[in-house]
RNA sequence: GGCCAGUUGGUGAAGUGGCUUAACACACUGCCCUUUCACGGCAGCAUUCAUGGGUCCGAAUCCCGUACUGGUCACCA
């Protein structure tokens, strides 16, 4: 019996060769410096805030150097598969305008050339790589069971040892080959072991892309390439064979793989692969209650779910603008410097990546998407906001549809101007800033009268204001000038610092009659220009009168 | 426990030996502007870069030790 013998009954049904796939895989025709960058989930259904970051960035960096993205669904592990993983992981990227150029595409579709996308169903590719480690004498069957292992990492631990399958811990790896062969023949179960050929006190460095040179000591672990329990290949083996196959130019994942590297090294090595370019990034923390930090997480923090700004209505640019502020914390000038520029226009940088994990933070989020928001014209506004009511809120969706041209008037109130208004962080913001502008919703009102709150001065306030002063058809100022004429007649103080001299021989102020009005129209203490306001309900404010008597008398 | 990474204000961070008595942004505080609110303007908010030592004319920046935080050591990714 020899390695061969071996190999052939480790995998009697694999006849492929090493050369057979290669041939399948051709190096991808790409000029020098194009990225190809991957985001490879597991189908748990959906992307939190920390892999939207990821996917993001790989998204971008493949983007800014004109080269391919790829989705590649890991599911070698099928205990975290969901019913309709992908797809979901598909529609959350999608949200956020993230469209890979291969890889999956729905729950069974692909595109693409350097399919399968799917690791599961890579499982003969794996094989036949496996295979041909063995062949080489680079990996062996493995019989040990899980007291057998669990036993020898007591005895690792009780001799303060390192822990782990190697040197002479590596109990399968002195199997003779016809040894092996009969425990196989035997129908006993096995996993293929790597047989690392590395030395511990020998160093290798890593070259991170955005960390620089990170020193370890080298591999000497035989880890698990193949599982006995699905004949799936482990991580560390299906990344190895995907990215050489797949020609991934630049691999961005997490930081907790940082200390698996030296097992990914000596995989390229010894498997005669070209290994890629490596970039570590930060992992996405929060603080909790106690306030310490952790990693964010999908079940505890509502914020963590890319659903979360969906419900809320956060415009998707508002959030890949604070993505990319997270990315390269120098992008935040960038944009100030450029607010009419694409983001398409800036490129994401490794060297100016976090190294150590950020923190989320919602309230920057609420800003950037404020900003962006008061930035966008009525038109935008309203085209943006309507497919968010029509989901969330639906009674608004009505009147939206039925009163565009009023409904961008009202928009346009305070925006089209130097310094715009900065009403709403979301869409689902809106409605309380808007509401009152709508007759059919403005019927039971509660009243926000502060300082002045008698109620037959303010009936006789708006009735003389109505009466006697108000013309829809007066400009700005003289508008303003006929509500200070008011103030002067009815014993309010129509300059504001006269009245700071001397506030005792007057009633009120302007400011005052000013709340009364805007009050008394709409029942809010805050909102634009009362001017504005009042030309675009001029119909209804007879109406709002009546309200307010009624509301008055009962 | 071994290995690895990280540590600059409330937050994100700039900074790679002198231009830094630490940029910018968010948040916060005060004042001003003002018919409300928002906007805007001005001012304040780390004498100090986890900590101890060292190198140097000079250190947040280089070296060593310590502490803390996070990760990892699975037939999970």
């Amino acid at each position: 019996m020899n390695l061969h013998d071996l190999a052939e009954l480790m995998f009697p049904g694999v006849s492929e060769t090493v050369e057979d796939i290669e041939k399948k895989y051709p190096e991808r025709n790409l000029s020098e410096g194009v990225e190809v960058t991957r985001f490879a989930p597991s189908p748990t259904g959906f992307v939190h805030m920390g892999s939207l970051l990821s996917a993001f960035e790989d998204y971008k960096i493949a983007k800014d150097s004109g080269g391919v993205f790829y989705l590649r669904i890991e599911d070698t592990d099928q205990k975290r598969s969901v019913e309709n993983g992908i797809s979901g992981i598909i529609n959350d990227l999608a949200d956020f305008e993230i469209y890979p150029d291969e890889g999956m595409i729905s729950e069974t579709e692909s595109k693409g050339n350097y399919g399968p996308y799917i690791q599961s169903e890579r499982k003969h590719i794996y094989e036949v790589y496996a295979k041909s480690l063995v062949e080489r004498g680079y990996a062996y069957p493995c019989f040990c069971t899980e007291e057998e292992l669990n036993e020898t990492r007591e005895i690792q631990e009780l001799n303060k040892e390192r822990i782990g399958y190697y040197g002479s811990y590596a109990k399968c790896r002195s199997l003779t080959i016809d040894e092996a062969c009969e425990k196989i023949k035997n129908g006993e179960k096995f996993v293929v072991r790597f047989k690392s050929p590395g030395d511990f006190n020998k160093k290798i460095v890593l070259e991170d892309r955005m960390r620089g040179k990170i020193e370890f000591p080298e591999n000497d672990l035989d880890v698990v390439i193949i599982k006995s329990s699905d004949g799936l290949p482990t991580y560390h083996f299906a990344h190895a064979v995907d990215d050489h196959l797949m020609h991934t130019t630049t691999v961005m994942r997490g930081e907790e793989w940082i200390p698996s590297y030296p097992i990914h090294h000596q995989l390229f090595e010894v498997l005669g692969f070209k290994e890629p370019r490596f970039a570590h990034l930060g992992l996405v923390m929060k603080i909790d209650e106690e306030g310490t930090r952790r990693k964010l997480s999908k079940r505890k923090d509502p914020e963590a779910s890319v659903s979360f700004y969906h419900e809320k209505g956060i415009p998707v640019n508002a959030t890949k603008l604070y993505l990319t502020t997270i990315a390269n914390s120098n992008f935040e000038e960038w944009l100030i410097n450029n607010p009419d520029k694409d983001l398409s226009e800036f490129k994401l940088d490794f060297t100016k990546m976090s190294e150590s994990g950020s923190l989320f933070d919602v309230e920057k989020l609420f800003n950037i998407s404020k900003n962006y928001i008061s930035r966008m014209t009525s038109e935008e506004l309203y085209d943006n906001y309507l497919p968010w009511a029509k989901e969330f809120d639906n009674e608004l969706y009505e009147l939206l549809v039925n009163n565009k041209d009023y409904v961008l008037k009202v928009f346009s109130i305070e925006r089209y101007q130097e310094k715009p208004r900065k009403d709403y962080s979301c869409y689902s913001d809106i409605r309380s800033g808007i509401w009152y502008m709508f007759k059919e919703l403005y019927t039971k009102p509660t009243y926000e009268f502060q300082k002045i709150t008698d109620k037959n001065e303010i009936l006789n306030v708006i009735e003389t204001y109505f009466n006697d002063y108000y013309d829809p058809g007066d400009d700005k100022d003289t508008w303003f000038n006929k509500v200070k004429e008011m103030c002067d007649k009815l014993g309010y103080a129509s300059n504001m610092k006269d009245y700071k001299k001397d506030p005792e021989s007057y009633k009120g102020n302007v400011a005052d009659i000013s709340t009364i009005i805007r009050v008394g129209m709409t029942s809010k203490s805050q909102t634009p220009d009362l001017y504005e306001i009042l030309k675009l309900i001029n119909d209804d404010i007879e109406r709002r009168i009546e309200i307010l008597k009624n509301n008055y008398e009962c």
